[in-house]
RNA sequence: GCGGGAGUGACUCAGUGGUAGAGUGUCGCCUUGCCAAGGCGAAUGUCGCGAGUUCGAAUCUCGUCUUCCGCUCCA
């Protein structure tokens, strides 16, 4: 049956995965809040991931850098000059124009030297208003210039001033590079070597939306892997290969997944080659992942802002390069936006009655297991012992509230693979019916080896 | 920023000037012995906010806020 980004949201709302932002007062626009299921969720999705490319990895190595930092990181990355956009807008054809090109495209009209990176805002704004028309309707009626920069700004200490004036970062990326030679030191590493980083980014989209796809605030999952510059190519195809293989790992269709390479045109100007892999939502495909061959633009840029060298000795061969690095950078929201709407399902069964379920990997449902009562007055007090005695080693839910085919479909809703019951054979030989989410088959299990059988299933 | 929708219980909505409603969900009791059964009962509302009109406003007017969808934009 159809699934819809409307229904994936009134579940989420529902059953508390994730809640609209600051709701009590009207909300905010395009923030979200994970609720009880939603960071647990999500927690998974990222510990899974962190398995994967950090402790799984012989090669990559964890950080977790600090959100603010010296502004001149963001001179250095290009953050700081390449989104500055002096932006007016027509307020007559409603059309939006950057200042500094309409003056330099006059300029080269006239064949008149006229720069206007030398320009204050004001001064382009007078000079525009005294010259050139609106190129599209051609009358002269603009808006003072806005400056759109992607990058939320704070003020670090009481100043209030442009001096104090630091970045909440665009993306992690930066943190590792900056750190890139700690982490070499300490760890006594040979390249190639991988330096990963879950944590949150911020940018001032303007047009965000789709629920938690494209947000101001999100949060990514970054691993930037350094090589030798003649080694770009291995490593590139090799983190492609490893990223979409862990996509399917945990559940996503190969039909509902696609790889794609930008175009020369395309691409950013410090990357070599890039794919991005897109995932189908229900609102279209979106990207998920973008595996970026990042060249050794970022450390050089490093090098020049901070005086600081970024070379590597080779300790075999005594070659002292400057790294190349593969940048596979995935949306934490994202990808877990695309487990949730890869896994929801409804189902039609005998009898004509609909059941939604989500078909989350074992590994990603915030529940594991839930352990329920056949019986609640009889057989709560049996189920509670069960319930504590997994407690510890797996996160699991109790529920007697109702009959138990209702619970049954509450479990399927929220994504919990496997129902614990309780009923009146356990009193005497410790045994439960343990019912599969998929398939709804049952089996019968001894109580002590519950904890085993779900741990089992986790792998991926 | 522009254009267009929309704000009534947790959710979906009804209510167009005269005492705030339904279904779903939630909770309790009974029933129920493996897939949303049933019965009885309960709780939850500044009707987004502020002015105005009126004897009286969820309802009409104005303003405002929030939100959704398009457009603009997008490392």
């Amino acid at each position: 049956m159809a699934k819809s980004m409307e229904k994936i949201v009134a579940l989420c709302k529902n059953r508390g995965f994730v809640f609209p932002g600051s709701e009590i007062y009207g909300g905010l626009a395009n923030t979200w809040d994970y609720g009880p299921l939603g960071v647990e969720f999500k927690n998974n999705v990222k510990s899974a991931w962190w398995r994967k490319f950090i402790t799984e990895s012989s090669y990559n190595v964890g950080i977790d850098c600090a959100i603010l930092m010296n502004p001149e990181t963001w001179v250095a990355s290009g953050h700081v000059g390449g989104f500055n956009d002096p932006l007016m807008d027509c307020r007559e054809c409603k059309e939006r124009f950057r200042a500094d090109k309409l003056i330099e495209e006059y300029a080269f009209s006239k064949g008149e030297n006229i720069d206007p990176a030398v320009m204050s805002k004001e001064e382009m704004e007078n000079f525009i208003a005294d010259h050139i028309p609106c190129p599209s309707c051609g009358k002269s009626n603009f808006t003072p210039i806005r400056t759109f920069n992607l990058m939320f700004k704070t003020f670090q200490g009481v100043n209030e001033d442009t001096a104090s004036q630091i970045y909440l970062r665009p993306e992690t990326a930066q943190g590792i590079f900056v750190n890139f030679k700690n982490v070499l030191r300490t760890t006594r590493r040979r390249l190639p070597m991988g330096i990963g980083q879950v944590g949150k980014s911020f940018r001032n989209e303007i047009t965000p939306g789709n629920f938690t796809f494209r947000t101001r605030e999100f949060e990514q999952m970054e691993l930037e892997f350094f090589c030798h510059p003649s080694e770009e190519f291995k490593w590139f195809n090799f983190w492609k290969d490893t990223s979409h293989k862990w996509l399917l790992s945990l559940g996503i269709s190969e039909e509902s997944i696609k790889l794609r390479d930008h175009s020369p045109e395309e691409l950013s100007h410090y990357s070599n080659a890039t794919t991005d892999i897109e995932y189908l939502f229900p609102f279209g495909w979106g990207e998920l992942w973008g595996i970026a061959d990042r060249t050794d633009f970022d450390l050089k840029k490093h090098m020049e802002h901070s005086g600081e060298s970024m070379e590597y000795l080779d300790p075999i061969t005594n070659e002292k390069y400057v790294p190349y690095c593969i940048e596979p950078s995935l949306g934490a929201d994202r990808v877990a936006l695309a487990f949730l709407c890869e896994a929801y399902d409804e189902e039609e069964l005998e009898g004509g009655d609909v059941r939604v379920v989500l078909h989350l990997h074992p590994a990603l449902a915030p529940y594991k297991a839930a352990v329920l009562p056949l019986q609640k007055n009889k057989l709560s007090d049996k189920a509670m012992e069960v319930y504590h005695s997994l407690l510890p080693h797996l996160s699991v839910d109790f529920d007697a509230a109702g009959s138990i085919g209702k619970r049954y479909r509450r479990q399927d809703e929220i994504g919990t693979p496997y129902c614990i019951t309780v009923d009146f054979d356990t009193q005497n030989d410790d045994t439960v019916t343990v019912r599969d989410r998929d398939t709804m088959q049952q089996i019968r299990l001894p109580i002590d080896q519950i904890r085993t059988f779900l741990e089992e299933k986790l792998a991926f």
